[in-house]
RNA sequence: GGAGGGAUCGCAUAGUGGCCUAGUGCGCACGCUUGGAAAGCGUGUAUCCGCGCAAGUGGAUCGAGGGUUCGAAUCCCUCUCCCUCCGCCA
């Protein structure tokens, strides 16, 4: 959400925005009109009211003829003012609708472009391997080590669902509980939130309106008349549950920044991607991540900050894995509404012949806050909204596409990661089996 | 699933149709007092939206939404959340 003063001020400014990252620039003329015609009735309403109240302390001092004259005048002032609601209801949601498709412009050090083709390599890290065998990509190596098992994933539940077994399991929760521990050394506090939340969170992160089909419902209200359900959506990231955690508080300044660590499930929908990704573990409806959330002050330099940080921790995972990466200025029309600057990692993945997107690191500004009504009190006694921030510190079983295809050996087995090693017993290596 | 109780200002509480412009206590802030401190005394202490340079002023909000009424924290309806007990349950 951004400031209505913003953006009465700025529509042209706010109009780019929007062509920018492929959004729809008549909004903001749409939203300025209802704005007017809003401030415009919502005056004259709060007129009547103010008549209203003070005809009723008049009344209550009156008695006999009087109060009854009195009386029947109010009455009539009563039915005027009933007749207006109804226009003042539409027009405050119709603002509001429109508010929430509002888009924060994006900073001017943004590459501007279409989608991610556009995005611009800022550095590399690491050098990406070269075999003197035939590798195998992480489907096959998956198979061969019994770790992985997608065929039974899909029998059970549908296309772009697996199974991990076996190391793969245990490799999964080695990576979580290796980063996780990380972060915590690094002062996160760490969360297991909530995965099915409310659809005001999911709003108030910014994923609704606009996102709805890329979010699994649970109990959405479509039951015969009168029957109630519960409306609750699996979240596609930590992110949500966590950033919202101090929806509607007001913090005090010297708490931040808030640097957590959230853990989860992540579940997506991934609607319009049929036929992309389709090999592997690359798109697939639920993943686990260990994400990094941060609420700081409202200083664009503190959120800079925040956001280097941020981004070094996920980098400092990858060359702890001793994986190669490289980092990407997302550009305009790949970046998301609320987002003014975001940086993607992506990890070489072998079988890609390339880069893969494995992180990605996103600053809000205010957006979020204003969404979730979450401010700080500053040292001045003065509310500010806070910043939020979030990052990727990793995903899997995406990472384990790098992951296991930079560590394949010529007999097939994988080599576990020397930082790994104590997460998995001090195993080290995953050896070919057959598939039980 | 069943039966009860509750939600009021940062916290705790009072408030059963107009005296509520929401009282009191605690906490917090400022001031007085003091050599300094405590105690005491005084003043102030919610959020959002509008108008105003400002002092100020109009509106909304007593869990949320609707209703009754000239007038609702208070009465009615619906919902949400919390607590207690019973049942079921990993």
């Amino acid at each position: 959400m951004l400031d209505i003063k913003f953006i009465r001020d700025k529509a042209d400014l706010l109009k780019k925005a929007a062509r920018d990252k492929n959004s729809n620039p008549a909004l903001v003329d749409e939203l300025i009109g209802v704005d007017r015609e809003l401030a415009q009735l919502r005056q004259k309403v709060e007129e009547g009211r103010a008549q209203q109240n003070q005809s009723a302390k008049d009344i209550a001092q009156l008695e006999g003829e009087a109060r009854q004259q009195a009386i029947d005048a109010t009455s009539s002032l009563k039915v005027e003012l009933k007749q207006q609601e109804p226009k003042l209801k539409e027009l405050e949601e119709k603002y509001l609708a429109l508010m929430l498709q509002m888009v924060q412009p994006a900073l001017a050090r943004v590459p501007l472009g279409k989608d991610d083709q556009d995005n611009v390599e800022i550095r590399k890290w690491g050098e990406v391997p070269s075999f003197d065998f035939e590798p195998k990509d992480h489907v096959q190596l998956g198979e061969d080590l019994d770790i992985i098992d997608i065929p039974r994933g899909t029998k059970i539940s549908g296309s772009r669902f697996y199974f991990l077994k076996n190391e793969g399991a245990l490799l999964e929760l080695a990576i979580l509980r290796y980063t996780l521990d990380k972060l915590v050394a690094k002062g996160f506090t760490p969360f297991i939130p909530p995965v099915l939340v409310r659809p005001e969170v999911m709003t108030g992160t910014g994923y609704f309106p606009g996102g709805e089909e890329q979010a699994y419902a649970v109990g959405v209200k479509s039951g015969p008349e009168g029957l109630q359900f519960d409306e609750l959506h699996l979240v596609g990231t930590s992110e949500v549950p966590v950033t919202s955690y101090h929806q509607g508080e007001i913090l005090d300044e010297a708490q931040l920044p808030l640097l957590y660590a959230g853990i989860s499930n992540c579940f997506r929908r991934e609607a319009g991607t049929y036929g992309k990704d389709t090999h592997g573990l690359y798109r697939i409806h639920q993943f686990q991540k260990v994400e990094q959330v941060v609420i700081c002050k409202n200083d664009p330099e503190e959120s800079a900050k925040m956001h280097q940080m941020i981004l070094g921790n996920a980098e400092e995972v990858l060359q702890d894995l001793q994986l190669p990466y490289r980092v990407v200025d997302v550009c305009s029309g790949d970046m998301g509404q609320g987002q003014i600057y975001k940086n993607d990692i992506e990890t070489w993945m072998p079988s890609r012949k390339g880069y893969g997107e494995t992180h990605s690191c996103s600053t809000f500004h205010e957006f979020q806050a204003r969404r979730l009504n979450l401010k700080y009190k500053a040292a001045d006694g003065k509310k500010h909204f806070c910043h939020t921030l979030n990052n990727t510190c990793i995903a899997s079983p995406r990472i384990l596409i790098p992951l296991l295809e930079v560590y394949q050996q010529k007999d097939g087995s994988v080599v576990i990661p020397l930082v790994l090693r104590p997460y998995m017993n001090g195993r080290e290596t995953i050896q070919v089996k057959k598939r039980g």
